[in-house]
DNA sequence: CTAATATTATTTAGGCTTGAAATATATTCC
DNA sequence: GGAATATATTTCAAGCCTAAATAATATTAG
């Protein structure tokens, strides 16, 4: 009924790794909800609207749904929900693409662009904020760790 | 129109701060896809479903809705969906309290305990699969720096 | 050219999530 | 005791999210 030491070992590395995963979980939540909250009471609007306009943002052209999902990781009918309300606040508008019938762009239109200059401003404080405690060299040695991560993860898929 | 050293080094500490926030919200959304999709796959289960029966799984008497959405940081609202539809699949059940009407206890049943113990252990390989990169050692520190954190942010509450 | 296949986006059904309002029960203060 | 207040939970409306089905358009193979 004894168990072997590389078993004994093997078991303590897979607790300690559940261990980080749920503390990672648990602080992103804590951090997630205090966005949302702060996103809902200083502008009325939401984090999933936040992060579509966020990858807009970094496109002047404007980006396919099937890349905003892409870019998300969300799913391609979600996605067109939040369009759609964006597109209804004025905040985004879906561009023909020349040659391609069944594609559109989205685009943050002008009040878009601003609206969101405002907010991730405020995100940016906020954020930085929170993370107070952690020193810029702190957070550069974590997120490095947490980019070799994603690499894994990402080769995983075969 | 120029800024002070102190200034920008201070812009400098809250970008590396944000960019830590963003790899840290995009693994927490890789690893959380994947594991919503196994779950999905090899349990027929959910993310949430699973969250509610950890919980409940560290309490053999049960608990009430409010800690269970307390301990889940989730709005209390939703836990009455998630437990409703546990119960009618027979993994919970919800106990009155004998001296408050208002509340009732909810516990995972014999059979909901056996599901969770099969899916407790799955997810556990799974964490442990994706997280290999990382030595115990390793996981120990991060985990230990995301508590602090997790301890500043339940400060600021005041 | 045409048929088969692939891509892009939307729709649908079902579940998750929130904040606020509603309901029922407890507690506290006169 | 009875009124005001607090607590426990559910209900509700709206939005988020997924996987699967559908529709429209493009591309490829024969």
């Amino acid at each position: 009924m004894s168990i072997q030491p590389e078993q004994r070992s093997e078991e303590a590395a897979s607790k300690a790794r559940l261990r980080l995963w749920l503390r990672f979980l648990k602080t992103s939540r804590i951090i997630e909800s205090e966005l949302r909250e702060k996103l809902r009471q200083e502008f009325a609007s939401t984090l999933p609207r936040f992060d579509v306009m966020a990858a807009l943002s970094r496109y002047e052209e404007g980006l396919k749904m099937s890349q905003l999902s892409g870019v998300l990781r969300v799913s391609n009918g979600n996605v067109t929900g939040i369009v759609d309300r964006l597109a209804q606040d004025g905040a985004v508008v879906r561009v023909p693409v020349p040659g391609d019938r069944r594609a559109s762009m989205v685009r943050l239109t002008k009040r878009g662009q601003e609206e969101f200059a405002a907010q991730a401003a405020a995100h940016e404080a906020w954020i930085d904020e929170m993370l107070a405690g952690f020193s810029p060299d702190e957070c550069a040695d974590i997120a490095a760790r947490l980019d070799g991560l994603v690499a894994s993860l990402g080769e995983r898929e075969s």
